[in-house]
DNA sequence: TAAACCGTGCAACGGAAGTGCAATTATCGT
DNA sequence: ACGATAATTGCACTTCCGTTGCACGGTTTA
């Protein structure tokens, strides 16, 4: 049993033949990943298997979801360990609008906000949008 | 000529009925509000006139939009003298899932985020979720 | 082995965003 | 005031993405 097997089986998820694929197309991309990318990468499979894969990953904690604000949903895989619900564990994200791409900025954590009274917050997302540092020559 | 007509005319918009009545809805809605509010606020209208009418106000710098997470895209007025393209000004959003509003939280910046070499940000994107004043009963 | 369950494929739906074009309305120069 | 011109609006249609229902087939379990 390889290593993504088990993976996939400490989240209470059965290691398909499709969902392994998957999990190494993600693991191999360094950016989050639109269901559309995710397409287009495995072009013999069906839509809905894809869509309903990913969901399975979203709902067992193996991937989050992020929005980057282009309106599309994108995915990335969690890291070892994190727990994407709580507060202090949200990273943020950057969007580059020059290549399109997404990256989990997984070190940089999105800082405490002081909300007015009433105001109960229980989750963040933060996204920073520029340029990238591939698109920005470093 | 009254003081709406004044400020669509200093955003060089024409204001014409429709526009008007528009930013008297905006105006009055202190929540952040989606195309299809608009749209059933304006049951006799045109859905791509209001449409263009929210793009053209956004380009104009009357509105800023507001991505709050739920695939929506919502509007809100900018307040006077905001420059929504400038960094320092970009204020966060409030995101209630118990009613769906999202509110500008105009007094509340987002705080500056130091990221690794070669990301340039140049704009950013922060929303709170949870319960909101209204909600959580106080 | 039969029954129950889960994963996959196929088809179709629905909402939201966007476009092209014709018709109407407002604006401007003369 | 009038026609030319440009901006605004209405209508029809398209596209894209997310989602669901249903049926088939393989796998697990009693």
């Amino acid at each position: 049993m390889t290593e993504i097997e088990k993976t996939l089986e400490n989240h209470q998820v059965r290691p398909t033949a499709m969902r392994i694929l998957i999990y190494k197309y993600l693991a191999e991309k360094e950016i989050a990943v639109a269901l559309t990318d995710i397409e287009s990468a495995f072009a013999k499979a069906e839509r809905t298997t894809l869509y309903r894969t990913i969901k399975t990953f979203e709902e067992n904690g193996i991937v989050h979801y992020i929005e980057d604000g282009t309106g599309i949903t994108k995915y990335a895989l969690c890291e070892p360990g994190c727990n994407c619900e709580l507060e202090q564990d949200l990273h943020l994200h950057f969007h580059c609008h020059n290549c399109d791409e997404t990256v989990c900025l997984t070190e940089h954590k999105i800082p405490h906000i002081n909300l007015p009274d009433g105001y109960v917050a229980e989750d963040a997302n933060l996204v920073l949008k520029g340029i990238c540092e591939k698109c920005s020559g470093r």
